[in-house]
DNA sequence: TAATCAATACGGCATCTGCCCTAAGTTGTA
DNA sequence: TACAACTTAGGGCAGATGCCGTATTGATTA
């Protein structure tokens, strides 16, 4: 069996090493890669050599902190699993980061061993968390977040047109389905959606789903 | 230190009797109170004696199941510990035991001493959950709650490599740039779509997103 | 009044996608 | 040890999609 590969993202340079340091105890699955000082520096990684399976990432960080690069990492390569690793255990912090797309969730206090079954676990298609983070992500499941921010579509400026066109895309219609159902041409539909991807600045249908579906636009 | 004193609802006698043996290989911290075949017998037990810091909750059980027996004992009981055992793993199950209260979640094919970490584990605030439990329920806090339309999941059988090019289509993300992330011919990519398709009974991308999404595939 | 924009509609074209086919190596299981 | 399933890979083809034009009409606005 492969090797696990294994990145860091961590600023501070004695922690980074430290946490080097207790993965190559277990050098027969695990292989170190690199290490970045922030996520953008992590993304420039990337960008060279996404050959990576895991990634421990560090939430503060300074110019771009975890979250950010959480975000910015799963939306280009949602196969990589990234497990948060921080001191804080804040709710706030946790759902953001899950939010984010983390799949695990550490505390740096966790033992060496602890760390290496957690990227093994996340392999697996496990989730790691430190027992007092499950506790508060169940919290979190207990007490749903009432949202205020969710953007809505003003920000976006769609025409309620436009939002129907979305709507229909959503569903998995073809442009000749959609028009049937809104009785116009498929040709209009065809520019509806063109307008819609120039205002999300989106390329394809899915991506201008996935967009209208976060900021809560249908 | 007092001993964990620990009941068990579960109506398998054999199964309760092989749980309550590998609790007793633990007997320095751990102090076995007494079983339940189903949740109202629980309710009866705690009646007479509620010197009881956890229980171990089987979720399906005739007459009185484990979820509601949960959402009674700690309506009653509200600081005994309650860990949900079983071995179903489904997020509807999972989401309704957190609702009901359940401190932690278990499968019962753990080893022993996994058990007993996870009793340990809970007496000091934490939350026990076995790594695919604790998956599902990020999985539950990133997405919001959905109609119970159909929440089978395992009922489409998707394998791993497909379950990883779902995430990558929900992306947005087209076959070129799938097969470069993933490190596979196009073509590949294809046939893996394909075979989604088949699975899922959908025919194009958008359907095979939105319904992994709303049956937390992905 | 002129300008802007939404909604409608059409054509072209390169690329992407869905669907059909075959096929080989691997893994797990009965 | 077979058999099934998964993963990999490729060819071919019709139709869908993304992106570039253009154009008319009506409503709102500066």
């Amino acid at each position: 069996m492969n090797k696990i590969r294994v990145a860091i993202a961590e600023d501070n340079n004695l922690l980074a090493c430290s946490i080097q340091e207790k993965l190559e105890l277990f050098d027969t699955d695990i292989q170190f890669k690199y290490r970045a000082a922030n996520s953008r520096e992590l993304l420039e990684m990337l960008e060279k050599d996404h050959t990576v399976d895991a990634i421990l990432m560090d939430i503060e960080m300074p110019e771009m902190d975890g979250i950010e690069g959480t975000r910015a990492v799963k939306k280009k390569y949602p196969q990589i699993k990234i497990v948060m690793l921080t001191v804080f255990d804040d709710e706030e912090k946790i759902f953001q980061s899950i939010q984010a797309g983390a799949n695990g969730y550490l505390l740096k206090d966790e033992k060496p061993d602890k760390i290496h079954e957690g990227i093994r676990m996340i392999m697996n298609g496990g989730a790691p968390m430190s027992p007092t983070i499950a506790a508060k992500s169940l919290n979190l499941l207990r007490n749903p977040i009432v949202e205020e921010e969710s953007l809505q579509k003003e920000e976006f400026a769609l025409t309620n047109r436009q939002v129907e066109v979305l709507g229909q895309l959503s569903q998995g219609l073809d442009y000749q389905q959609i028009s049937e159902n809104l009785f116009i041409s498929p040709a209009t539909v065809r520019k509806h959606i063109e307008n819609i991807y120039e205002k999300l600045h989106v390329h394809n249908k899915m991506q201008a789903v996935q967009k209208a579906q976060k900021n809560r636009i249908i």
